[in-house]
DNA sequence: TTAAAAATGTAGCACTTGCTACATAATAAA
DNA sequence: TTTATTATGTAGCAAGTGCTACATTTTTAA
């Protein structure tokens, strides 16, 4: 059974996943945080060594969260053709798309090797393709190389859709549907 | 011809373009910039209004840098299936490969849909496609899907190198090729 | 040569940052 | 009940942020 301080510290620990989700990275601040999960930073730094320990476990919280949400979503494999325009929909939507945007800013981020950022985006990358993976209709050979695939495309649809190039994706969309005929 | 002021700027101008590119948008500020220019944050203002025109003119000179460099690069079309290999060598090159990671940071910014980052980061989106477009071999219809294709595939690719997956990009390249039989 | 304009220096303000020192109150363990 | 642990408050520090005020020198234009 959980302790009461563990329980208290789970508790703000959503709150500040909530406020990350909603706001960002790059404008987080212990002050911040805590305004947002109702205490002080002071406290913040009660329950966390630091800012570094407290953002590694938020993010990772927040990683397993998307997790779930994707795994709740879709359960039957479907081919490649049809895989990426659902996935496409999918970071779309509400519950969704937060995540995509916070995964843009963790790259980022990530692109300078710097920890916690890096490991929890390489953490994250492999979730995401071990996700695709099960997703895909085929056998074992063309899943390793589709997962990574499908993973590709869709992060570059994301960063499409970040600058609201909408058109340029369906486009895109239709280019990729007719190698497969 | 221009004044001795104007030039004096570029000058500036163009130290903190290299500094940027090599120390990303982050950990930005005037201090820092003036510093790698090689003058005071005090001058920088002169010259500049505020912090936002200056990042707002130095990113659309980087920009305009790396489009220069891109044209460079590659003058003859090539059909789709190499295109995509080669634009992934091209990106791991060390002179392109700082404005790539500079172009991860700038996404992340521009999915706030703040300005100055999201209509430079629109207007650099254009240009790729715009690159891409003239480098593949094929008829206006199929550019028209596969220049979006291509950008979206190539981000996503500056993404997971961004991670340290080649191993996987590799993976994908393999699936991808293996469309176009 | 004189007047106007541009360039540069020095200091500082008000604010935010992560983090700490020092205290007290509340709770749990003995 | 005493003791030890945990929780929380208040205040502040040293460093960094964008930006400004006020001054002075240097350059350009008349």
């Amino acid at each position: 059974m959980m302790k009461k301080g563990e329980l208290r510290k789970q508790e703000l620990q959503d709150k500040m996943a909530e406020h990350i989700l909603s706001s960002g990275l790059q404008a987080i601040s212990l002050r911040n945080l805590a305004k947002a999960a109702g205490t002080s930073d002071r406290m913040l730094l009660h329950y966390y060594q630091d800012k570094e320990e407290l953002m590694t476990e938020v993010l990772t919280q927040i990683s397993d969260n998307l997790i779930t949400i994707l795994e709740q979503a879709q359960t039957t494999p479907i081919p490649f053709n049809q895989l990426v325009p659902h996935l496409y929909l999918l970071i779309k939507e509400p519950v969704v798309k937060p995540y995509i945007q916070l995964w843009l800013e963790l790259i980022a981020l990530a692109s300078k090797k710097e920890d916690p950022y890096f490991s929890i985006a390489k953490q994250i990358g492999d979730s995401f393709i071990h996700y695709c993976s099960e997703l895909i209709q085929a056998d074992e050979e063309e899943k390793e190389k589709l997962a990574p695939l499908t993973f590709i495309i869709v992060e570059g649809i994301a960063m499409l859709d970040a600058i609201d190039f909408d058109r340029k994706i369906g486009k895109a969309l239709e280019g990729l549907s007719d190698f497969q005929k």
